[in-house]
RNA sequence: GCGGCCGUAGUUCAGUUGGUAGAGCCCAGGAUUGUGAUUCCUGUUGUCGCGGGUUCGAGCCCCGUCGGCCGCCCCA
């Protein structure tokens, strides 16, 4: 026997006890976007590592140490894609999809890879659903976007999940209260962690998240955010909020709320669970005003959100929200003495004539009793037998196998068509 | 990247101070030859994650490695 490969650190097989589960959350969520109107886009796995670096921002983790980085035949550095934004953007400007003022609503689905320590709902591949609405400037966008994700959650049926919101204000007013917040910790610099001084002068609004309970004290009583804020991000963030009181959207603002990639401006939102341990935000997202321009497009305002599909995907196995609906399944039950041409002509006709009949074609008879007793466990309804009288007189017998008082019958080929037909 | 716990049959797990590898479930076959549940009988299954070391002898002790889980960190 040769050596058994096995599958690397942090990816994982979704089985077919799993993947209908998949499936339905993307269905759901499809169905969702195209009922707000948002069309599907596609675009590489691969782009060239800079994007990355100009996109996300240099002195963030994600690009400083969880990339997966390589170099093409030519010597170009590439990474496989820790997120959909970049990419999307980049397709948006390469295809000019928003000029001359026009609005995109579009959603995407799609592996990411990052090079981080797994642990349960934090896998080096993972599934991101995204949606990214471009070239509206107000809040109103932001609003539908995330009552889009409320939506989604109710259609889902996701239970326990509550909408974090803040606003980081516009860029300018940000750098100035960045200023602020450096100043502030550096006279109070003895008090900080090693993590948070190497962030200091690099992203300083990150320390304000961080969860060491030494440093509360410190970030308690530091500058806060919505002090500095500009009179537009003020009068914005107030129409959000606005918004979704309405709708009846309920959420908490959390002014520590600032998010780990560099071009979020205005709003910012998350969606936590309690369900899922240390990986509890299952989606989020923000407005990023300067981003288009950033990337070399015309200035475009632009809000989105990405949500971890194998974090929903967790949520709903742990907490055995969803059944899986039993299809209904056809047996083939085939005696030995039956030849496999005849037993293929008859499937064959059958798949032609009832195009979404699940038939079970049994390749290898073994005895009628082990036959039926394979069908039972696969839950089919019917059994279709084909033995030495079937293949004498072309008749066909069915068996239902849930109706015990229907039983065994016998049809012509198009009766039995027709039964089938009135079966769904 | 750091710290802790863990890895034994398809699966869930047990395995004593180091002394021949175990159970339930599942699976396969059978209980008057063309028919499912239950029950009963019979049976298969392992490089004990992998590699090295200590030992007369290692599933058990030591080292390394790979993988998983949990926390930090990060983020979806």
């Amino acid at each position: 026997m040769n050596k058994i490969i096995s599958r690397i650190k942090g990816m994982y097989d979704v089985l077919p006890d799993e993947s209908w589960i998949w499936q339905r959350v993307e269905r759901i969520a499809e169905e969702t976007f195209q009922s707000y109107s948002y069309q599907q886009i596609r675009f590489p796995i691969v782009e060239e590592t800079q994007l990355f670096h100009t996109t996300i921002g240099e002195a963030t983790d994600v690009v400083e140490k969880e990339m997966f980085s390589f170099h093409s035949r030519k010597g170009l550095p590439l990474s496989l894609r820790p997120e959909g934004t970049a990419g999307c953007v980049r397709a948006v400007i390469q295809n000019n999809l928003c000029n001359r003022g026009l609005t995109q609503k579009l959603w995407y689905i799609g592996p990411m890879f990052r090079y981080e320590q797994p642990q349960k709902g934090r896998n080096r591949q993972f599934t991101q659903i995204g949606a990214e609405y471009f070239n509206v400037e107000s809040a109103h966008a932001d609003a539908e976007l995330i009552l889009m994700t409320a939506r989604l959650w109710k259609n889902l049926g996701l239970p326990n999940i509550q909408l974090e919101i803040n606003s980081l204000g516009t860029s300018q007013s940000r750098k100035a209260y960045r200023e602020v917040l450096i100043a502030y910790f550096q006279t109070h610099a003895e008090l900080l962690d090693e993590d948070a001084q190497k962030r200091l002068l690099t992203n300083p609004l990150r320390i304000l998240d961080s969860k060491n309970p030494k440093m509360k004290p410190v970030i308690d009583t530091a500058p806060v955010l919505s002090d500095y804020l500009d009179e537009e991000s003020k009068e914005h963030f107030q129409q959000l909020k606005s918004i979704l009181d309405s709708c009846g959207v309920s959420y908490t603002i959390n002014p520590k709320l600032v998010r780990g990639l560099d071009y979020y401006s205005k709003t910012v939102f998350e969606w936590i669970t309690t369900d899922l341990g240390s990986q509890g935000t299952i989606c989020g997202g923000g407005r990023y005003d300067g981003l288009v321009e950033l990337q070399g497009g015309k200035p475009t305002p632009a809000v989105g959100f990405a949500m971890g599909v194998d974090r929903i995907v967790e949520i709903i196995k742990d907490l055995n929200l969803w059944q899986q609906s039993n299809e209904s399944k056809t047996y083939v039950v085939v005696d030995k003495s039956v030849s496999m041409e005849f037993v293929y002509e008859l499937s064959e006709r059958i798949h032609e004539a009832l195009p979404h009949l699940k038939l079970f074609m049994n390749q290898n008879p073994t005895s009628f009793k082990a036959q039926f007793k394979k069908a039972d466990k696969m839950g089919a309804q019917f059994a279709i037998i084909v033995g030495e009288e079937e293949v004498k007189t072309g008749m066909i017998t069915l068996k239902s196998l849930r109706e015990k008082e229907i039983g065994q019958q016998s049809f012509e080929f198009t009766e039995f068509i027709n039964y089938m037909n009135q079966q769904h």
